[in-house]
DNA sequence: TCATCTCGCACTTTTGAATGGG
DNA sequence: ACCCATTCAAAAGTGCGAGATG
């Protein structure tokens, strides 16, 4: 599977600055982005994909491994992973589904992870798989390690930016080229709720293998001396692999081909009819469906039902992207100092303070399709019930590596659960392929998107209460 | 009372330093 | 002195269940 870049809305507005012919302009109708292990992300979420979340940081499995291809061999990237709310509720567990519990609570900082090869020359990236196997999740929003951090029982979806770029420096006045793969989309949790992910990720992950043989007999020898003493936990929290039906039963269901046989084109159409969420006997979702249709006027199976395996180029729009500035650099990163080509090629960037990048938090909530300036994120009404405003911050934390300076910064990033992903990925209808960029509605507004670069941000006064950190990825 | 979170356990895998040979 | 392969101990990562928390 791969995400494609169709990026002709982004440029069916003239850049003055950028000529059709800049390298960038190649690069970006030409980059693809594709998931790997995508089989198993797909096992994942017709489950309901779960990650354990914790105080010290836990890895994510699946990890986040992608193959990108398109880029310009000898141009410098800067590879970015965040994590972005899906919806703005708050999720349980209750009977083998997960139902809507209630609003979302506010969003902790928002915070991206900087792939350790960054910046590196295209042909690196394209080589070999880039993995994000060192991002780790937490729900301490204290943390000092440079963790994403997310909140329990809330759901996320993992993004993934291509920067061209030279030097940390010089991102932000770079394009961003943002992917996402709908079924990498998880629910975080500090303890596994669905038995089936606990199966699953015992079966696949090679750390949890302890689990898988010897540690089962033991552990089943200790938990059946255990029911002695409390019989009532004991079965309450019988495990999946001691009933030899429902396991029989679920290793069909796991063994299952996932769209064994899909090329990519067959992907596109069935999956819109076998969107897992919709099946019943697999999907944890069911109850929330029903949630959906009375609940929010944002589905949270929006992603899912749109063709989750289709390509898609998703754009950031400016305020989410352009408020935010580098934090921590030596040197300050103002167009005019700096050396790399994209910033003495783009200097029109510099001239336009005024842009979205001032903009105070509390406009972004008017920022409605009906209403907001050219300059405005492209994003859906926002519905009544996932309404949350809030200022994030994308962090970016580099701690020192042996042959690497140190770096520690800090990116704006506005966005609301209700933004989440519509504002960040532009219209959903951007990820049905190139036919529905004929946009249905707004078309104007999505031709705005355009290019997005780094645009200052006005307001500094919020960064001293997060705390500056090292990234241990570096 | 209940849902959720934290912690320690026992286990496996990964990492990196130490060592030795060419 | 350098490079490479091997070994091995320490660190990191894993799900589980009991107990804590709000």
């Amino acid at each position: 599977m791969q995400h494609s870049c169709d990026l002709k809305p982004n440029f069916s507005i003239p850049v003055p600055t950028l000529p059709p012919t800049a390298p960038e302009s190649y690069s970006q109708t030409n980059v693809r982005m594709s998931l790997e292990d995508s089989n198993l992300w797909k096992a994942f979420h017709e489950c309901g994909t779960e990650m354990i979340i914790t105080k010290p940081g836990r890895r994510m499995f699946p990890q986040c491994k992608i193959n990108v291809t398109g880029l310009i061999p000898y141009a410098k990237y800067i590879l970015l992973m965040d994590l972005v709310p899906v919806d703005g509720f708050r999720y349980k567990w209750n009977k083998d589904k997960w139902e809507v519990a209630g609003k979302a609570e506010p969003q902790p900082p928002c915070r991206t992870y900087i792939h350790s090869d960054s910046p590196a020359a295209g042909s690196h990236w394209m080589k070999q798989p880039i993995s994000f196997l060192k991002v780790k999740l937490t729900n301490n929003t204290l943390d000092q390690h440079g963790h994403i951090i997310l909140h329990s029982m809330h759901r996320y979806q993992p993004r993934f930016h291509i920067v061209q770029a030279d030097d940390l420096f010089s991102v932000r006045w770079s394009v961003f080229q943002t992917f996402t793969f709908p079924e990498t989309i998880f629910t975080a949790v500090t303890a596994y709720q669905n038995s089936k992910i606990t199966k699953l990720k015992i079966d696949n992950n090679p750390f949890a293998k302890g689990f898988r043989e010897q540690r089962t007999n033991t552990v089943s020898r200790q938990r059946s001396l255990r029911a002695h003493v409390r019989p009532e936990k004991a079965q309450k929290r019988q495990s999946p692999l001691k009933d030899e039906e429902e396991e029989e039963q679920m290793q069909s269901e796991f063994q299952r081909p996932f769209y064994e046989g899909y090329n990519q084109e067959e992907v596109v159409s069935k999956s819109k009819d076998a969107c897992p969420v919709k099946d019943e006997r697999f999907s944890p979702w069911g109850c929330e469906q029903e949630h959906s249709n009375n609940v929010r006027t944002e589905s949270p199976h929006s992603s899912e039902t749109r063709d989750i395996y289709n390509t898609e180029q998703l754009v950031p729009g400016p305020t989410s992207y352009h408020p935010y500035r580098f934090h921590g650099f030596g040197k300050s990163p103002s167009p005019s100092s700096s050396t790399s080509s994209q910033s003495s090629r783009r200097p029109s960037f510099n001239s336009r303070p005024s842009d979205v990048a001032t903009v105070p938090e509390q406009d972004n909530k008017n920022c409605s399709l009906d209403t907001m300036p050219s300059s405005c994120p492209v994003s859906l009404a926002p519905a009544p019930n996932t309404h949350q405003d809030y200022t994030g911050m994308l962090n970016m934390a580099l701690a020192p590596a042996p042959n690497k300076p140190g770096v520690i910064s800090h990116i704006y990033n506005h966005y609301g659960a209700e933004q989440s992903l519509t504002q960040w990925n532009g219209p959903p209808h951007s990820q049905y392929g190139s036919s529905s960029f004929s946009a249905p509605h707004h078309p104007s507004e999505y031709s705005t998107q355009s290019m997005h670069h780094g645009y200052h941000h006005g307001n500094m006064a919020d960064w001293s209460q997060y705390p500056l950190f090292s990234y241990s990825c570096w």
